[in-house]
DNA sequence: AAACAAACCTGTGCGC
DNA sequence: TGCGCACAGGTTTGTT
């Protein structure tokens, strides 16, 4: 579910909500979401620190918290984190649930259990999240240039989307923003990377920034089953600018003429137009 | 090296 | 209504 722009958008809203306040106790569900260490492991990593700054890489969630520690958050696809009143009844899946001094509760819930929560010492973050260090560059905190595009696909053989789709050629894009900037770049999905020329790498560097800029500030997408909400509960609204992605068959937004079809590449579904797109 | 398949899970929507 | 199947925003591992 949550491509860079929900987890930015989920950053933003955290920062607002949770910095300076501390961890007064931590309820643990379901094992699998602290796999990487153990649930125990979680509750005594958070209870007592401090949140001093949220940080973002990629898709990755990085809670700076005071002891030298940092909480590593993914969302993967069904992962929300909320921030809530104690009061309130958790929902169902929440699997972390953090006590905050304000009376909030900072809230990872996560239906399908592909997301992860770990807690560890700052300096070990080279041994505990290696991936990491191999992530590509973010095309909002980095930039991204014709250069660096032109770096990244030369002497591959690979088709465009499976390289958007890589985080360890370019962190962050995921199955709805690859369709949304290859729409937007003019830009074939299925075209080999290697054949793009320079033109064709400017395109696709200024519609990397400008769709994913429009999207966190429209808060994110959230599709027909609402999995992605921000740390208050509410949708996103960048679904409604979506050009061709989950739109097959509907008439092009663009051009007006293609209709936009659908085709599976590295299996994911992919939308494009065959006539805005070459 | 790149493409493909399956796996990890639960929920929802659709056709019958 | 109910059942069975396809499919879903991600990533990893193993096989062609």
């Amino acid at each position: 579910m949550p491509e860079l722009p929900e987890v930015e958008t989920v950053r933003r809203g955290l920062a607002g909500r949770i910095v300076g306040r501390s961890v007064m106790n931590v309820d643990m569900g379901r094992e699998r979401v602290a796999r990487r260490t153990s649930t125990s492991a979680v509750a005594r990593g958070l209870t007592g620190t401090t949140i001093i700054e949220v940080d973002r890489r990629g898709k990755y969630l990085l809670i700076r918290l005071t002891g030298q520690r940092t909480a590593m958050v993914h969302l993967r696809m069904s992962g929300q984190l909320l921030v809530a009143p104690s009061a309130l009844p958790r929902p169902n899946h929440c699997h972390v649930a953090a006590l905050l001094d304000d009376g909030n509760e900072l809230r990872f819930v996560d239906p399908r259990t592909f997301g992860e929560v770990v807690v560890y010492a700052t300096a070990d973050e080279a041994v505990v999240v290696p991936e990491l260090a191999r992530l590509g560059r973010d095309p909002l905190v980095d930039g991204v240039s014709r250069a660096a595009l032109a770096e990244i696909c030369r002497g591959r053989r690979r088709r465009l989307k499976s390289l958007l789709l890589d985080q360890t050629a370019i962190a962050g894009i995921g199955n709805i923003y690859a369709d949304e900037i290859c729409h937007r770049a003019r830009l074939r999905p299925d075209r080999q990377a290697a054949s793009l020329d320079g033109r064709h790498l400017q395109r696709l560097a200024e519609a990397m920034v400008s769709v994913l800029n429009a999207a966190v500030s429209a808060g994110g997408s959230t599709l027909g089953d609402a999995q992605y909400v921000g740390v208050d509960g509410q949708a996103g609204s960048f679904q409604d600018e979506h050009r061709v992605h989950a739109r097959a068959g509907l008439r092009c937004g663009t051009c007006g003429r293609g209709i936009v079809r659908r085709m599976v590449i590295d299996q994911r579904s992919t939308y494009w137009c065959g006539i805005c797109q070459r």
